[in-house]
DNA sequence: GACCCGTGGGA
DNA sequence: TTCCCAAGGGT
């Protein structure tokens, strides 16, 4: 077992040191933290950020998102991916007007019931944006557990309850230091402790890591990959760019047959360059029919897009 | 638990 | 170039 007092001060001391200064961070209204975790989920910070600025200048409240179109929120979300994120934070958006007189909650429970927050982003939002004590555990904390404290190179395939509870052992009782090693151990994952090929010349904690003492052993299995070439995601993600550069509705037959493609760029106001470049990749994935409509219809039933006697477009 | 959901930069 | 994977959530 590890020395906690030395690691909680060496990572604590590192973090002062070494931390990015992410906007986010510090001085910024719980609607910030809360839309920059939403946004993080699964994507990497870099791209995070100059969408998040552009989002507090556009929506700097729950209310002012709240009161956007759906089509405007998606088109706004850009290439951040997994734009149903984009619609979950809208409605919980409204969810927070509506039931919390506009104020984002600052309780655990409170925020899980939001949509689009599960148990890592309500602990996050309730530690960083209300200085509460609360066991986060994102990706980057697993790995650093994994490898500091249980001795191995990942974590398991899936969150265990083991390691929920070797978080909460782990967290300082102080509610103010419970979110600088939060944030330390997260901030750790991401800039030393990374997947692949960690810098452990340049750790805090090397001296007590049990991965090193035990000569980094290779994980123990292997991480199963994401397809992605011909998969439905990829058709669904090529219509998605479409519909976001098109501000009027896309005639149904312009995503499904190249043939017409040459008539139609007048009938898209906006950036009808965009269009036409955006049919010409999902025309280039040459789909078959039954996984375009698949895509076509799971769009429509997750409320990403709708269909009219027009044509295809973003949700009003 | 297994599976699905986008995107792009870096190794 | 191909592959990995990033502050997860919902079903």
């Amino acid at each position: 077992m590890l020395e906690g007092e030395t690691v909680h001060q060496e990572v604590r001391q590192w973090f002062r040191e070494t931390a990015r200064e992410l906007p986010w961070r510090g001085d910024c209204p719980p609607w910030g933290v809360l839309v920059s975790e939403i946004m993080l989920q699964q994507t990497p910070v870099v791209r995070v950020r100059p969408i998040w600025e552009e989002w507090m200048a556009r929506w700097p409240s729950p209310a002012a998102l709240a009161a956007a179109p759906p089509a405007e929120v998606l088109r706004a979300w850009g290439r951040l991916g997994y734009p149903r994120r984009a619609l979950r934070l809208h409605a919980a958006a409204a969810q927070i007007v509506e039931r919390h007189d506009g104020a984002v909650p600052d309780t655990f429970d409170e925020l899980l019931a939001l949509p689009g927050i599960g148990t890592y982003t309500g602990a996050a939002v309730a530690a960083f944006a209300f200085g509460r004590r609360e066991t986060v555990v994102d990706t980057n904390i697993r790995r650093v557990h994994a490898r500091l404290v249980i001795g191995q190179a990942l974590p398991s395939p899936s969150l265990t309850a083991a390691e929920m509870a070797l978080a909460a052992e782990l967290l300082p009782e102080d509610p103010a230091e419970s979110v600088e090693w939060n944030a330390g151990v997260m901030e750790l994952g991401a800039l030393v402790c990374t997947a692949r090929s960690p810098k452990c010349g340049l750790c805090p904690v090397v001296e007590q890591c049990a991965w090193i003492a035990a000569g980094q052993p290779e994980p123990a299995y292997v991480p199963k990959g994401q397809p992605w070439a011909g998969t439905d995601r990829q058709v669904r993600g090529a219509v998605m760019a479409v519909l976001r550069a098109a501000d009027s509705p896309v005639q149904a037959e312009l995503l499904w047959s190249p043939a017409v493609e040459l008539t139609a760029d007048a009938s898209h106001t906006g950036h009808p360059g965009e269009v036409a470049a955006a049919l010409d990749r999902l025309h280039g994935l040459n789909t078959h029919a039954p996984q375009l409509q698949r895509a076509l219809s799971g769009l429509v039933g997750d409320g990403l897009a709708q269909l009219s006697e027009a044509g295809y477009h973003l949700p009003h």
